[in-house]
DNA sequence: ATGATTCCATACCGACTAGTATGTATGTTG
DNA sequence: CAACATACATACTAGTCGGTATGGAATCAT
């Protein structure tokens, strides 16, 4: 009777059940924003608990970087990386973006964005590890580019490294400021543009 | 002798040195872990006198993004409005910008897009004063560009409103983005992008 | 079964914050 | 000059926050 009433411990349970709250939460409010009594509140979890498993608030984000948000961004990436034309699959993705949209998501932005935005400027760790997702980013769209100008797919006079720089700021730029304009137009503009920019990529 | 020694009022330079240090530590900090305190020790200025003339945190925020980040945004892109070719314009502006980096701007990132990214989603006053700052720049660039098609300097077959948002979320995003790399090289290629982006603008 | 380790719980702490209450000094007007 | 308005000064307030100290319970290893 006792035993089946006490509490079962589920530590990796416990653990990502944080790491999820704490990501909704950064979304919202950003990381500094983000209130850990909130996120106690939403999972049931204690202090002592969240403290255990993370040391730090910024160790929980850290890890929430690492874990939540680093696998999102791969997520969104490996098709067009893998694609057999990267133009056509890079296409294909500002299509689904717009498709896919969801205009409560598009007014809270990209969760990786924001949090270059946000931490960059103020705190060296978290810049570090935005950053290295965001080379495996740069470096994963320049090496398909480059094999692109190998099949003859991508145009041999465009630099790789420009033109995937170029184009992840293009797109995190306009999901960026659409935060500030609330407009599907401005979204769909911007996923057009870029979709022209893609198509010029073209061997003429 | 009492009269010469009495600290005489200039309520407009208070004023005045409470917005410019106010801004320094919005983009230092954003607005959120911008510090009052802070501002009040920069300015030798006192709480009392920071209240008298805005009435909150709030409202000394959404004065500075009126009457200093709002002409900031404008003198930067008045020359290309202006300009008898916009595209020659906007070019120029790209290499200006290039020319006359300075890294540690680029580590703290634009203003104006920094507190779009912070306070769009949590604050409603200002998104909506930043998106009407934001919508003022798209206009103008839209403006010029429908201009520059009338002079057959810009393609006939381009939308200008797309034009424009794609531009404005290339720059923006570019700046951005460069606050994680810390790279030069980068924020080159963004606007290297940029340019060749104008370029194919140009009636073929 | 026992001791050690891991996981979790709760009350407390000190620092920081924006804003308030109250007061003083300066400037304007009739 | 007095009354009033404006600009400024200082001490205080209540609230929020991340983190700490301490302790208890569950699980693991022997």
């Amino acid at each position: 009777m006792e035993s089946s009433q006490s509490t079962k411990r589920q530590p990796d349970q416990t653990r990502q059940r944080l790491l999820e709250s704490a990501f909704e939460e950064m979304h919202r409010n950003g990381f500094r924003g983000a209130s850990l009594e909130t996120i106690l509140k939403e999972t049931g979890v204690t202090k002592g608990a969240l403290y255990h498993h993370f040391g730090s608030k910024a160790k929980l984000g850290l890890a929430v970087i690492d874990e939540i948000i680093r696998p999102f961004v791969e997520e969104n990436w490996q098709p067009v990386l893998a694609a057999d034309n990267v133009i056509d699959g890079a296409i294909a993705l500002t299509r689904r973006l717009t498709h896919e949209r969801n205009d409560f998501a598009l007014q809270l932005g990209c969760p990786f964005n924001n949090l270059i935005q946000e931490m960059s400027p103020i705190d060296e760790d978290f810049r570090a590890l935005l950053n290295g997702i965001l080379q495996e980013w740069r470096d994963g769209v320049v090496e398909a580019l480059r094999l692109g100008q190998t099949r003859g797919q991508v145009r041999a006079d465009i630099d790789p490294v420009a033109t995937s720089d170029f184009l992840i700021s293009a797109i995190e730029g306009c999901v960026g400021l659409t935060k500030a304009t609330h407009s599907d137009a401005f979204y769909k503009n911007g996923m057009q543009g870029l979709e022209q920019f893609l198509e010029q990529l073209r061997p003429r």
